[in-house]
DNA sequence: ATACAAAACTAACGTTTGTTAGTTAAAAAA
DNA sequence: TTTTTTAACTAACAAACGTTAGTTTTGTAT
């Protein structure tokens, strides 16, 4: 783990917190144990750390899209494997998704191009998916933009309950998950 | 509709664009069509606007929920009448959501605890809901948990999507959303 | 021991922040 | 018409902001 690796990590943490806006480099720089100007040895900008967050996320959550969209599975089958995408990351990097959720605004110039490109492309992707799911007669035949942001929407506050409760087993989490978000409730 | 209102309205669609922080009180002026030091002499600070947008809301969440506590109904009816309760607030005031969503942080002292106080309240009465659902079998026997924080994520992120997407009418929505989220998409 | 690189430091910069004080113009009430 | 109230203004404040320049300390390799 670089020195630079560490500001990101920390950042990020308070980031989780505040949101970005709220956070002063000083305050990354307290929580490093070490001034604001150190800071500079290692990073270009304050953006910058904004920039690595979000983007690298959001290019994992871009391949991990593409990989299920080759396999040969049933809709419902590659639903199911977004899910586990959105769990699994949540599990590993929910500090750095919470500032991709909260903070992806205040990216600036091509950096927040990049960003939305990228996340229109994965919400079309999904949306094929279901829209699929739906000819073939898999996913009952509602309004997909619905069925698509009540799915992507849990899957991405996922970050804000887990741990908060205790650290759920991730497997337990994935059926659970997986249950009632398509299966329902009753 | 009185000045301070208008500042108010104002400050909550900036808010809602870049968040509390993000936005200066010499942005809200602006858009508002005056001087930064002209917003004081109708309100107290910065804090204030945040301070009405995210607690009124809290209270109307809370007066909501005991209204449909009392309500001799089905624990699955009370469901329903929960997601409507989002449904209504949501379409008549995104704005203040957004605000009650990202940034109710930033509130301070007896504000803050109040706020969390409500929120908590909230959770653990929507909770206690869906346990008796489970009890008397109207509900899949599962971790209450995940069912409790995969309903409310949708209908708290319901804002971002609703006038994204040409406003669906309203009575569509509710009975959308409503079987998505309790009957699943299979 | 000496040299070099990495990573911390102090000091300061120009801006922007939320807010206050005091003043003026316009509208409403007397 | 005078008085009062409302709501704007200009000017300025101290504090906090992100960042730069230049210097010193620290650890590693020669």
């Amino acid at each position: 783990m670089t020195r630079k690796e560490e500001i990101v990590g920390t950042a990020s943490q308070l980031f989780k917190e505040k949101g970005y806006s709220a956070v002063s480099v000083r305050d990354i720089a307290q929580a490093m144990g070490m001034k604001a100007a150190s800071l500079y040895n290692h990073i270009e900008s304050k953006q910058e750390i904004l920039s690595i967050l979000v983007l690298d996320l959001a290019r994992e959550f871009t391949s991990g899209m593409n990989k299920i969209l080759i396999l040969d599975n049933s809709p419902l089958q590659k639903i199911e494997k977004v899910i586990e995408l959105h769990i699994d990351i949540t599990v590993n990097q929910s500090e750095a998704l919470a500032a991709l959720n909260n903070d992806w605004m205040h990216l600036e110039q091509e950096d927040l191009e990049d960003f939305v490109q990228m996340r229109e492309d994965y919400e079309e992707n999904f949306r094929k998916i279901i829209k699929e799911g739906i000819r073939v007669g898999q996913i009952q035949p509602r309004h997909p933009e619905v069925i698509l942001f009540s799915i992507l929407s849990t899957l991405r506050t996922l970050y804000l309950w887990y741990q908060k409760r205790g650290k759920l087993d991730v497997n337990v989490l994935k059926k659970d998950m997986v249950a009632v978000m398509l299966r329902g409730i009753v």
